[in-house]
RNA sequence: GGGAAGGUGGCGAAAUGGUAGACGCAGCGGACUUAAAAUCCGCCGGGGUAACACCCGUGUGGGUUCGAAUCCCAUCCUUCCUACCA
């Protein structure tokens, strides 16, 4: 027989039915009412210089799912698009000369054929390229509209800025213990700039309670939750004997009374009036320092606590207390308003501060054992003890105090209920040369003017002046900058800063429905983005697949850009993306993170070269759990290139069947029950385990190769149905051996083999019997054996009686069609 | 300090209350071959046995249950996120 199987030659059949696909128009989208749509979006890439084997592993197995939901009967849309504006093409044409919308284009047309080389069902014709002044039109537009809604607004503030990159950063792109920038992990600095921003923190609450909806990880829900960091709390304000209020926030009103010190972050803005004359020295050095420290040591939680006195006093507004005013860097500036009422009492960093500088500590929730006892270390508890030293409250538990302290703060105007959020408005300006520019104009003498609509691309322009210091080349490019003010038609210059390319991303599942709408016309205020009706259609997205990397930035960016778009009318729903999965990474085969430097990169044209393109495919589906990650071993591909082999082998057998009998009741079981499990299976996203069960399948057709079996019906129903099976995830030998069986019409065109409960039930089925819950044996029985025939087998084993000895049998448990369980 | 995901053979893993290790890699033995590659067949957690039997085994210690990798409590370790958050 051996002579008549041919070799798995992927290569002579897989550039062949790609151009098929093309030429047939396979993936070509259609607006479809009679059936029903599905959108399956994966994370479009950044066209770096090559694409990566991190890039196949993001997207072969999001291909394989919506190639299933397509072959269920859905018209599935799955778009692709390139992430185009950012800075590694701006570094490239500052270190190399070369213009960065050459070199990104350039990039493009590589990713373009590497993608092709996927199989992937892409839908090309609604491809998206952010830096096409088509598509950031739009971008500009709707700044323009969040402009005019008050979501768009320009500040002078305290921002992160990364000396390397040039630029600022949005908070969501500082990261770590040393506050580096996510992309050069330069630590960054604080600058005092004009910016503008996205109000996201009006939208805080919604994002929160929205997530409850989504079917989305626990891991990123909660990574949101904690990003937006709602604590819910009061205002409350103290005065400083001259009169100044100084608003503090605190989760614990119940502790007001305890009260002892206050402490103002060194970047507050009344340290300057505030300072006592004998302490102007001390003060003034110890803010200079704080200045001078990188975040880094003061975020540092270990480093002992230091500050300095300010020679004033503020009056506690709940018992008159008269509480000194301390200036400490552990408050921070940036997260509540930036001076805190100290409690030494009941929270141990107050506490700490406390001891370190001899102040007041006073209790005034009573301990565990109901004790207004010596002050041992601070006790934090918001569930046991009640208040005392707390004025008509005393006696109140603490659980439950708070909300009732707040009303009386309110009634008697002390303070007010609040609820202070972590996340900070969205910082968008960048500056930055190749990015969507901002379209505003500044002039003299009308100030800040936005771009009319119809005047809309504001486009970069042809030729920039780089400058190797990193510096906007923008500023430096007059026929862009010099501009003439749309209002009063004098002499203006347009803003230089352009848009944090989040931006792009937070709206390109929708560019893809209808891409660069309105090509070539002036926009006005009223027009729409994108063809209502085409994304009524499609939208919103119903499957979401891409790293988890990006919880807290752009999955954060996009669900509040969906909002503010419901709030002007322009889509009808809540959230841009239903459900989301997060694939795991792959790591270098040293199972370090892939890297140039490390020399652990994977080609992907290299191993589709030498293997092809569904053995790569197949190779990351089947390294585990797709949320799990994994490193690449060069080793393990060839147990897929084996298993496609096995399958070339069984599918191509022709005559020379055998003389012995197959078991045809057992295959058939074996069939139906593998399309129940790779359904199930790929459902779920388990593609590792749909990959085995189907191994499982053409390893027993392997058996039954050189049996009567093979050419039945039965034999040509389960090859015809393991082609149906493996398409989504091996598109090219499926279509291959498929079309080899003399089929006509593309095996991805037909649909998902249903399986038949009846025959995944086995007839005969290995009962386990167990002594105490140990297995003892176990019996071969016909399926659905009542219980007493069951036990009566089971007692009849001799390895069974051997252990029953003569023992007595206190209980008998029978899992029909599974175990018989003896309890002696 | 707070949170999330994990911990199972030499390795990637499977099993979500019912035979632990499916499927695959590596390894070992065999067939084919002058030989090798490829391909095909078989073995493959540890101890034990001539072979069975039997004993041990899912990070660790308890618990629930007829029965636990799976559920509960405690604890250790790894990875990631977050953090003087008031």
């Amino acid at each position: 027989m051996n002579e008549v199987r041919s070799q798995y030659r992927p290569q002579e059949f897989e550039a062949k039915w790609q151009e098929t696909w093309v030429e047939q128009g396979l993936y070509d989208t259609r607006e479809d009412p009679d059936r029903p749509k599905w959108y399956a979006l994966t994370m479009l890439p950044y066209p770096s210089g090559e694409l990566h084997v991190g890039h196949w592993y993001a997207m072969t197995p999001s291909d394989t799912a919506a190639r299933y939901k397509r072959m269920q009967g859905y018209n599935v849309f799955f778009p692709i698009g390139f992430d185009a504006f950012g800075l590694p093409a701006e570094n490239a044409a500052i270190k190399h000369g070369v213009d960065p919308r050459k070199w990104t284009y350039r990039n493009i047309d590589n990713f373009r054929r590497q993608l092709r080389q996927m199989g992937a069902m892409w839908a090309w014709d609604r491809e998206v390229v952010t830096c096409d002044p088509g598509y950031y039109k739009w971008s500009q537009w709707f700044f323009l509209r969040m402009l005019e809604a008050d979501l768009a607004y320009r500040e002078y503030a305290t921002v992160d800025w990364c000396p390397s990159c040039n630029t600022t950063l949005a908070r969501e792109q500082v990261w770590g213990e040393d506050r580096h920038c996510e992309r050069c992990e330069t630590p960054v600095i604080k600058r005092d700039l004009e910016q503008w921003k996205f109000r996201i923190t009006k939208y805080a609450d919604e994002l929160l309670a929205g997530l409850k909806e989504l079917e989305w990880a626990n891991s990123v829900r909660t990574m949101q939750t904690n990003w937006i960091g709602r604590s819910e709390g009061a205002q409350v304000t103290f005065r400083t004997e001259a009169g100044d209020p100084i608003e503090v926030f605190t989760t614990r009103p119940d502790t007001l009374w305890g009260a002892t010190f206050m402490v103002l972050a060194p970047e507050h803005p009344l340290v300057g009036k505030i300072i006592g004359d004998d302490n102007r020295t001390a003060v003034e050095s110890y803010v200079a320092q704080a200045a001078q420290l990188a975040e880094e040591e003061r975020g540092n939680a270990e480093k002992s606590k230091t500050g300095v006195f300010t020679g004033s006093y503020a009056v506690n507004p709940v018992n008159g207390d008269r509480v000194p005013i301390w200036i400490a860097d552990y408050v921070m500036m940036g997260y509540g308003t930036g001076a805190i009422m100290a409690v030494p009492g009941h929270d141990d960093r107050d506490l700490e501060f406390a001891r370190k500088f001899g102040l007041d500590v006073k209790r005034v929730i009573t301990g565990p054992d109901g004790a207004v006892g010596p002050i041992g270390e601070a006790w934090p508890s918001q569930t046991e003890g009640a208040m005392c030293n707390s004025g008509h409250f005393d006696g109140t538990p603490v659980a439950g105090a708070a909300p009732k302290v707040v009303a009386w703060l309110e009634e008697t105007s002390k303070g007010k209920s609040h609820v202070n959020y972590r996340l900070h408005d969205w910082l968008i300006s960048r500056q930055r040369m190749w990015g969507t520019p901002i379209p505003i104009v500044y002039c003299l003498a009308c100030g800040t003017v936005p771009v009319p609509y119809e005047d809309l691309p504001v486009t970069l322009p042809e030729e920039t002046n780089m400058k190797a210091s990193g510096e906007n080349a923008l500023l430096h490019t007059p026929s862009f900058l010099e501009t003439i003010c749309p209002s009063c038609k004098g002499a203006a210059k347009r803003e230089t800063d352009t848009m944090d390319t989040f931006m792009c991303s937070s709206w390109y599942q929708y560019g893809y429905v209808d891409p660069y709408c309105k090509k070539g016309e002036p926009l006005t205020r009223d027009d729409r983005p994108w063809d209502p009706e085409i994304g009524q259609y499609w939208l919103p997205v119903d499957q979401y697949t891409g790293g988890i990397e990006h919880a807290t930035m752009h999955l954060l960016y996009t669900r509040f850009f969906t909002k503010v778009l419901r709030d002007l009318g322009i889509v009808d729903f809540d959230e841009p993306m239903l459900r989301l999965f997060n694939q795991g990474m792959i790591s270098g085969a040293d199972g370090e993170k892939m890297s140039k430097s490390r020399g652990n990169v994977v080609d992907p044209d290299e191993v589709v070269a030498a293997f092809g393109t569904d053995v790569v495919r197949g190779y990351l589906m089947f390294i585990g759990p797709w949320d799990q990650g994994g490193p690449w071993d060069p080793k393990r591909i060839e147990g897929i290139r084996r298993f496609l082999q096995r399958f070339w082998t069984v599918a191509n057998a022709k005559d020379g069947a055998g003389e012995t009998v197959g078991d045809a009741r057992e295959l058939e079981q074996k069939l139906h029950a593998t399309i129940q499990k790779v359904t199930d299976d790929l459902d779920h996203f388990h593609f590792n385990t749909a990959i085995a069960a189907l191994m499982e399948l053409n390893n027993d057709l392997m058996r039954a190769l050189p049996t009567r079996l093979q050419g039945t019906d039965l034999w040509n129903e389960a090859i015809d149905t393991m082609c149906l099976l493996m398409a989504p995830f091996f598109p090219h030998l499926s279509e291959e051996v498929w079309s080899r069986r003399n089929h006509e019409v593309s095996v991805h065109l037909q649909s998902w083999p249903d399986f038949d409960a009846d025959k995944i039930l086995k007839d005969r089925i290995n009962i386990v019997v167990q002594v105490n819950g140990k297995v003892r044996a176990t019996l071969e029985v016909e399926a659905g054996l009542a219980e007493p025939q069951l036990q009566e087998g089971a007692l009849a084993h001799p390895n069974v009686q051997a252990h029953l000895a003569d023992k007595q049998i206190r209980k008998v448990i029978v899992v029909p069609d599974k175990l018989v369980n003896l309890v002696v």
